[in-house]
DNA sequence: CAGTTAGTTCAGAAACCTTTGAAATTCATA
DNA sequence: TATGAATTTCAAAGGTTTCTGAACTAACTG
C-alpha cells in the first residue's frame, strides 16, 4: 500500500480488507471499496493500483464486481476518457444496497427452494415431518422478508424515526389499542 | 450422502451445503446443520458420518464450530455416553442466535475500529475528511445496532407484531402525534 | 495508419480453505 | 491400571479462490 496515505486512511483500508472475508468479499474488493469510500474525490483504476499496490487486472475485476453489486458508481470527468469511480456518499443509500444484495444472494434462493419443497405432497410420515420443519423456516423467512420489503420503501427520515423508536413501538401499539378500544366502546358499547 | 434419506431431506441438506459458501460457513457445516435441523431426533457424530458420508474428523470439527456459534445443542441420552446433537427447535431462537453471531463477527469489530479511529485528533485536512466519512459510517452502525439491541429484548410475540406492522409503524406514529397534539391543544390551545 | 492509452480477459502461480486418515487423548468400566 | 469406545488433533492431500503478468480489444491522437 502507498505509504503516503494518511495513517488513519491506511488502517481503514486494511481493516476493510481483513473484514472482507467475514462479509463474503475478498481482500482487494474490500480495500478498493474502503479507498473509494474514504477518498475525497473519484479515483481511476491506476490511482487504485498505485494506492493499494495490487495488479491492474485485479483492480479491473474487483471494480467490475463492486459495480455489479451497485456499491460503486462510474463517473466521467470532462476531457478525460478514463473511468473514475466513487461510492454513493449517502450512507443510508449504501445500507439499502447492501441489504438488497444480501437478501438476493443469501435469502431468496433458500426462500424459493423452500417454496418448491413445500409444494410436493409428502410421501410418508418422515417426509411430512421434514416438511413441517421446512414450513416453520419458510414462515419465519417470509415474515422477515415481508417486513423488509415493507420497510425498504420508507424514506430515510422515516426509517431513522423507526429505528430510533426501536422496541418502544410495542408500547405505542398498546396505547393505540387502548384508544381504539375506548373509541369503539363509546360508539357501540363493547370492548375489542 | 446416504441414499435412504427421503428425497426432500436430501435436497434440503444439499441446498444448505451449497448456500454455505454464501453464508460464510463451509459445505459440511451447512449440511450438518441442515441434517440436525430437519432430523426428528438428536443424532450422534457417527449418525452424521453415515448420513452425509463425510469423515469422522470433519464431523467433529464442524460440530465444534456449530457449537461455538450456539447453533447446535449437546444432548445426552441415559446410559449412553455418546454426545448427541440437535438444533434449538424454536426458529425464532435460531434467528436470535444467528443475528447475535453475525453482529459479533461482522459488525462489532468495525464498530470498535471506527470508535478508536475517531478518538485520534486529525493531523491535517485529509485526515479530517477521512474522519468525517468514518463518523457518518459510525453513526449509521450505532443507530442500527442500537435498534437491534433494543428490539432483541422483545419477546417473540411482540417481535412478530412489530414485524407484521412493518412500515405502517410510521403511520401509527403520525396518528399518535395527532392525538397528542389534539390532547395538548385541548389543554393549552396550541398546535404541535 | 502507427502509436498510445484505457480497459478486459485468461492461464497459471500463489495463497488459502477443506477434508481426510492416522495417531493421540479422554474417560467410564472391568 | 488395563481396556476399549468416543472424541479430538494434526499433518498432509485435495480443492477452491485470489492474484498476477502477458496478451488482447477498443478508442483516441498525431
Amino acid at each position: 500500500m502507498r505509504p503516503d496515505l494518511p495513517p488513519p486512511v491506511q488502517s481503514f483500508i486494511l481493516h476493510f480488507g481483513e473484514m472482507g472475508s467475514r462479509w463474503g468479499i475478498n481482500r482487494t474488493v474490500g480495500q478498493i471499496y474502503a479507498l473509494l469510500y474514504i477518498s475525497p474525490r473519484p479515483l481511476c483504476a491506476d490511482d487504485i493500483v498505485e494506492a493499494l499496490g495490487v495488479s491492474r487486472s485485479n483492480v479491473s475485476m474487483s471494480l467490475r464486481e463492486l459495480q455489479s453489486w451497485n456499491l460503486v458508481l462510474l463517473r466521467h470527468l470532462p476531457d478525460d476518457r478514463r473511468d473514475f469511480f466513487t461510492t454513493p456518499d449517502d450512507v443510508w443509500q449504501i445500507l439499502r444496497t447492501l441489504a438488497e444484495g444480501r437478501k438476493r444472494r443469501e435469502i431468496d434462493p433458500t426462500l424459493s427452494f423452500l417454496r418448491e419443497a413445500l409444494m410436493e405432497p409428502p410421501a410418508n410420515p418422515a417426509e411430512a415431518h421434514a416438511q413441517a420443519k421446512m414450513r416453520d423456516m419458510h414462515a419465519l423467512i417470509e415474515q422477515l422478508t415481508g417486513w423488509y420489503d415493507d420497510v425498504k420503501t420508507l424514506e430515510t427520515e422515516r426509517l431513522a424515526t423507526l429505528l430510533a423508536l426501536g422496541a418502544r413501538v410495542t408500547k405505542l401499539l398498546e396505547t393505540k389499542d387502548k384508544i381504539v378500544a375506548l373509541g369503539s366502546s363509546k360508539r357501540d358499547g363493547r370492548k375489542t
